[in-house]
Parts: structure tokens; sequence; C-alpha cells
DNA sequence: GCCGTTTTCGGCCCGACTGTTTTCAGTCG
């Protein structure tokens, strides 16, 4: 049964394979933008094949589409097998090295027989690799730290890391004296759930001198690039950094450039050009001007191309640039929204945090209202509260509550209920009765069908006690995949019984994935941004779910972490 | 390979940096 996943990359093998076959860049770029957008979770790939309609979406044409159906019927493509038969394997693994692309595999395997990074590796150490014509020492020595390179980090990083990595080396560039202005740009700002590298676009008059500061700051490895304007380093992370210094008049321009996304940037450029108009990081110029027009923020830049504002985390050429010239982009949520935190575990079950420490750090935040919710019975693992504690943790919140309530802070009573096998909840009715809110969680048996899996969760988010239905797949970023399901049906079961989808904003997670984020909203889904705190510092990680929420087009009367207690505890109680 | 109120052919976004070259190709973002 073929499935995305396994489209996608065979379509991207097809991409490379064309590539090394010296095929045209923009039949080459034609595949890879068509992995990205059938990567979108919210196309119906099997219904679209049923119906013959593919080539409805913008960016599949005639011929994309045959293969699509040609591997959806039959699970193969028949031009892909004949382009696997014209190179070996390995080939295509080459090409992943950083810094080697497919004329570089394709000029070792014509003239060395070199057909896997093994071979290449050897090549680069016994010194054939540097006789070839256009290959040089140099070329040599960067194969090998490449394949180093690939072999010690698999490339990507949970965006809390980056950003980890990003903070210290922007106040360092801010406090720098040369310094006007500098941010992070690209998946950072974005707020993607992993980036590649960390992007800063910094204003100076003094490039030089900032450059220098930054490629000698501590926790940078190694140097791997650096010109007039652009530098580029390797942390002991891992992680690569790129800076790049501009005019401060240029400095809106560059940041929006290095924001992206690359499809976002392409759009925007090629509506520039339809309005006389040339569009790079330096500015936009009219024809045959060398002067550009003024922008001090991006806002200037959208509104020149006709364009309201797009916030960062929409630049994804996801429908944002068509809403954004009818001016009909949502209101994004933003985190002064954001009255009331749920989820969060405290040492009756598995998280450190007393009940005590959430109404101050609630306090302290401005926060009016905080869901305790430690997990039930069956998580064994995770200390899972019995009944008997159940009851005694209801007891402790009515004190903390009786003394922190005149000061604006509330606690509820809630739990995170393993989904059983079956899909039924944890406790017996009465004590689920007692509950303000239940979050009702898949820790157990991952490895059921995904028909069997669906069901289960189905089951689970039509119970008219569950609230919240927390994290949809159980992905963990980088680590492991979510268990199989029916992603868009089980938002669809959320939405028609009025079961709240969570936003996991642990960075391990961010689940449900940003991508489904307006699927559930446009299905009629509520959302809630659940830390699902284990610690304090774990209630930081609020910043990354907003993000995935407003990267999912999210307003804030969607998101109940903007209702107060009461709007919340009634909409809880109404759907029992 | 995709696309089209100029177009069914001939375009397709743009620039920095590196390494190999005496003027440019490859890679990357």
């Amino acid at each position: 049964m073929p499935t995305r996943t396994h489209l996608l990359k065979a379509l991207e093998e097809m991409a490379t394979l064309l590539e090394l076959a010296g095929a045209n860049t923009f039949k080459v770029g034609a595949y890879s933008k068509a992995v990205r957008i059938l990567g979108d979770e919210t196309i119906d790939i099997g219904a679209l094949v049923a119906a013959g309609k593919l080539t409805d979406i913008d960016g599949i044409g005639k011929g994309i589409a045959e293969k699509v159906v040609e591997f959806w019927t039959t699970g193969q493509i028949t031009e892909l097998d004949e382009l696997r038969g014209q190179f070996p394997p390995g080939l295509v693994e080459l090409t992943e090295i950083p810094g080697f692309g497919a004329k570089k595999a394709r000029a070792v395997f014509d003239e060395l027989g070199i057909a896997s990074v093994a071979a290449l590796e050897e090549a680069a150490r016994d010194g054939r690799l540097e006789k070839l014509k256009g290959f040089a020492k140099k070329t040599a020595e960067k194969v090998l730290e490449g394949i180093a390179l690939m072999r010690k980090h698999s490339g990507r990083f949970r965006i809390d890391v980056a950003w980890s990595a990003a903070q210290p080396i922007l106040e360092a560039l801010r406090a720098h004296p040369a310094v006007e202005r500098v941010e992070a740009a690209g998946s950072l700002r974005r707020w993607r759930e992993t980036a590649k590298d960390i992007d800063f676009v910094c204003a100076t008059p003094r490039p030089a001198d900032v450059m220098e500061a930054f490629v000698t700051m501590p926790g940078v490895e190694s140097v791997t690039g650096k010109g007039d304007t652009k530098a580029s380093v390797r942390l002991e992370s891992g992680m690569q950094a790129d800076l790049r210094c501009v005019e401060p008049s240029q400095f809106a321009y560059a940041l929006a450039h290095f924001t992206g996304s690359k499809e976002h940037n392409v759009r925007l450029r090629q509506r520039a050009l339809d309005r006389g108009l040339k569009l790079n990081e330096y500015g936009l110029f009219p024809d045959g001007s060398e002067e550009s027009l003024p922008a001090t923020a991006e806002e200037d830049i959208h509104r020149h191309l006709g364009l309201a504002f797009i916030a960062p985390e929409l630049r994804e050429d996801m429908g944002e640039i068509e809403a954004a010239e009818k001016d009909a982009l949502p209101t994004l949520l933003t985190r002064n929204d954001i009255v009331g935190l749920m989820h969060l575990h405290t040492p009756a079950s598995d998280g450190q945090p007393s009940l005590q420490d959430y109404a101050e750090w609630a306090h302290r935040q401005g926060i009016a209202w905080m869901g305790i919710a430690d997990h039930s019975q069956s998580a064994a693992y995770a200390g899972g509260l019995k009944p008997d504690v159940v009851r005694r943790q209801w007891s402790e919140i009515d004190a903390v509550n009786a003394e922190w309530g005149p000061k604006g802070v509330r606690l509820l009573k809630g739990i995170e209920s393993d989904i059983l096998v079956d899909g039924a909840l944890d406790y017996d009715d009465d004590v689920l009765a007692g509950f303000d809110f239940i979050v009702a969680s898949v820790h157990s048996r991952f490895n059921l069908s995904e028909d069997e899996q669906t069901a289960r969760i189905l089951r689970a988010v039509a119970h008219p006690r569950t609230t919240i239905l927390g994290h949809m797949t159980g992905r963990l970023l980088l680590k492991r995949d979510g268990y199989a399901v029916r992603q868009k049906e089980i938002l669809e079961a959320c939405a028609r019984a009025g079961t709240i989808v969570e936003i996991n904003a642990n960075p391990h997670r961010l689940d449900l994935d940003w991508r489904l984020v307006r699927f559930a909203l446009e299905s009629g889904c509520l959302l809630s941004i659940g830390p699902d705190a284990h610690e304090i510092s774990g209630l930081d990680d609020l910043r990354y779910g907003l993000g995935v929420a407003r990267k999912g087009w999210a307003t804030a009367d969607r998101v109940v972490n903007c209702w107060s207690a009461e709007k919340f505890l009634e909409y809880a109680r109404v759907k029992k």
C-alpha cells in the first residue's frame, strides 16, 4: 500500500537522478517543488488520484500527475526504475554530502567509477580525486570534511536547540559597537519545528569588524566561509551559523530575504517582476533604476508589492500571499492573548513543580489559570494517580485556590488520562465526573495498525468527558515518527464532538503539526496550547506552541488558552 | 516539468562564496 512518505521519497529520488542525468534544471526543480507541495498533509492524494484531479493542484502538471497515479496504483514509477538502472544506488547518497552536488557526483562516477561514500572517501585520501579536472587538493579536503560532518550529524536540529545556540550569539552581536540592528532569520524566525542552520542578519556600517567578532566568538569550532559581507561558522554543537551584514538602509530587505522561506521569496520576487520591479536582499528596484524604494520595516516591502504585512511564521507559500493581496490574513494570536495554561504535571505523577510553584509562576507571569493534568492510573511508569490520590489532589488544589484566588490565580483540576487500548478513558465514570477537564492521550501500544489506532482515538475523542485530545501522533522530532493514524479523520471527529485539539508545546513533540493546524481550524476545531510541563522551565515551551499555532493561522478566539477560566470550565462542563 | 487576458513556445528568482580557474562552474540558501 503506497503512502505519502514513500511517494515523496520516490519523487525526491527522481529529482536527484534527473539532476545526475543532466536534465534541465527547471525539470529537476519541478520534481522538488512537487515533493514540497504533496508533503502537505491536508492534500488527500488517494482521493485526487481516484478522481483524476491531481493537476488541479498548482504546480502539478500532466507529467508529474502521471507519475503519482502510477506510483499510487502500482507502487512504482517506470521512469524512476529506468533512471535507477543508469546509475548505481550509491550515487544518490553522494549528493547528500554537504558541498557535493550532482555535477561533482557525476564527474567522480564518470571518471573514477566512484559510486559510494566509502569509495569517494578513499579516492579523496589516496590523491586520485584531486587529479580530476575541476577538482584539486582543497576539494578533496572539503569532501573529507563533508563526509565526516554527514556522519556526525543528521543535519537538522530541534528549534529549542537552535534557539539556545542562537541566543548568546544574538546577545553578543547586539552588544557589538558597530552593530545597529541584528536579528535571527531563517527557519528560526519562521518558527519551524527544526532548523538546519542559524541565520543572522545584521545592519552595520563596518561589516568587517562585525564578521571578525562573529567568527571568533566562543562556541565557534571552525570558520567555513568568510567574504566581505557574509561569514559561515560551524559551532561546537555541530550547527552551522551564517551571518550576513548589510547597510542599515538595506536591513528590512535583507531580513525579509533571509527569513525566507525560499518558496515564499520566489513568489515575492516574481510578484515584483510582474510590477516592473526587481527584488533582492538589498532592495526593491524599479526597472533600470539603481535606487531602491525605501523600506524601514518589512511592512513597507509588502506594501510596495500591494500586500498586507505577512508575519514571518506564515511565509511558507501556503496561501499567505494570496490572502495578503486581499487583506484577508488572520489576526494571529500573540503571547499577550494567553491567560491560561493547561497540561501540567506535578510530583503526584512525574512532574517536578508543586501546585504552589505553578500558582506562584502564574502570578508572576500574569497568567490567570493553570490546568493541572497529571498522568492517570494506568501510566504506572510515570506514577499515574490512583483514585484516592486524585481526590487528595483535588483537596490540595482547593487549598491553593483559597490562598491564590484573591490574587487572581486559579488552578483547575484536570488529568492526562491514558487512552486505553480499546479507546476507553482510564477511570470509572464517578472519578471522571469530578475533573474540571480531561486531556486524553495515547501512551502505549504505538504499534497498532492504522485502522486500530485511528478507531481507538476516535472512540476517546467522542467520549463526552474528553475535553482535549493530547499529542495526537506521539511523535518525537528527529527521533521517532508518530504512530500510524489518520489525522484528518480524527480532527474532523474532534470538530464534531467539540473536543479541543492540543498543540503540544514541548519542543520534542510540537504535535499537532503546524501543517495540520490550519486544517483543524478550517474543520471547526478549537485548539489548546499545552506546555506538557514537568519542570517550571517547561512552561517557557509555551513560545514553541505559540509559534506552531501562529504558523497554522490561529486566532485568539479559537485557542482556549485565550479564554477566561470560567469560559473554559463552562465549555468543558457543557460538553459532558 | 510547469505555465499562459501578450504566449501552447520559451521563458522559468537572485546573489555570495569557494575553488578552480585566467573568466567561470558548482553549490548553497
